[in-house]
DNA sequence: TATTGTTATACTCTATAACTATA
DNA sequence: TATAGTTATAGAGTATAACAATA
């Protein structure tokens, strides 16, 4: 007759892994929340910095990426024309496709973005001394090499808004 | 006349920031797939957890821990009653709530969700040795405590299913 | 015939708010 | 009247697949 309390196994709450998940979400959404002060998404913040990294890719390569079908870009990379943040041309070469580039209103945003961006790291790590902090980074990268995720990118923001 | 290759920010794919969202995402996305071999969400899997922490809590109570309105903890909790794994008794003291509690098969199969987090806590650290492990852990817990985030729970994983 | 970009549509998911029963 | 649980519904967001232009 003994109680339940503790038949839970430690790898739940305490792992790195649920640690991982949960501090992910946390910070995706403050991330979403700042860069909602830009009047962006976090997947529009990533095409920003797609962009700046590789410019004239076509919009498949960009949707797949950020982890959307090819007819979600199409709307998603609208908007962002009409703001004046992206160009697109076609290409002379294959006329079917579409070089996206940053224009200087979008580099000047992205500038901005990194600002945001800096200030939001420091916010997280607050916790941690600077020696620490370094630690982090290291420990975290070398999980995601051997996870083999594509450094710079990731499609996992796909769902998120601010509020 | 320069490129724009190197204008991007180095604290935004380098950060702790970055690949905590980055990482989170994907060991999330992992979870889900495992304990979508146990038919399970991972809701689902919360609730279980939740459960056997802490059992007898009202579905509101419920509900915000795993950061869904009340009107849609009603058919999630449905199903899983549905399977014989949780039980909706009637509070004596005040008839209008329900209190929630395991059944016998819903800690089996809590059983078996802590061999698969174990499983999954070691694919996912891999990469690192034992005490760069337990290092990893430290240093997240003490960023989770100084976000002020729930030990244990977290609705982050709201949108996941398997795939 | 294959591929890029696009559009249309149908579907899932979600939250809001109205409803009931107990207090 | 206030709160727990529930139900109904309307809206947002999504992917699938059909379509047009170019190769």
């Amino acid at each position: 007759m003994s109680t339940n309390r503790e038949k839970e196994s430690p790898a739940f709450r305490g792992g790195a892994a649920f640690l991982l998940s949960q501090l992910g979400a946390h910070v995706a959404q403050q991330f979403a929340d700042r860069v909602a002060e830009l009047d962006l998404t976090p997947a529009q913040a990533g095409l920003l910095r797609m962009l700046v990294q590789a410019p004239g890719r076509s919009q498949r390569e960009l949707a797949e990426m950020l982890g959307m079908p090819p007819s979600r870009f199409v709307p998603f990379a609208d908007g962002m024309q009409e703001r004046g943040l992206i160009e697109r041309r076609r290409n002379p070469d294959d006329r079917r496709v579409y070089s996206l580039t940053l224009t200087d209103k979008g580099m000047e945003l992205l500038a901005r973005l990194g600002t945001v961006a800096k200030a939001h790291e420091e916010q997280v790590c607050q916790a941690l001394a600077p020696d620490e902090h370094q630690q982090l980074i290291g420990l975290l990268r070398r999980i995601a090499d051997q996870q083999q995720l594509t450094p710079g990118v990731h499609g996992g923001y796909r769902r998120l808004r601010s509020g």
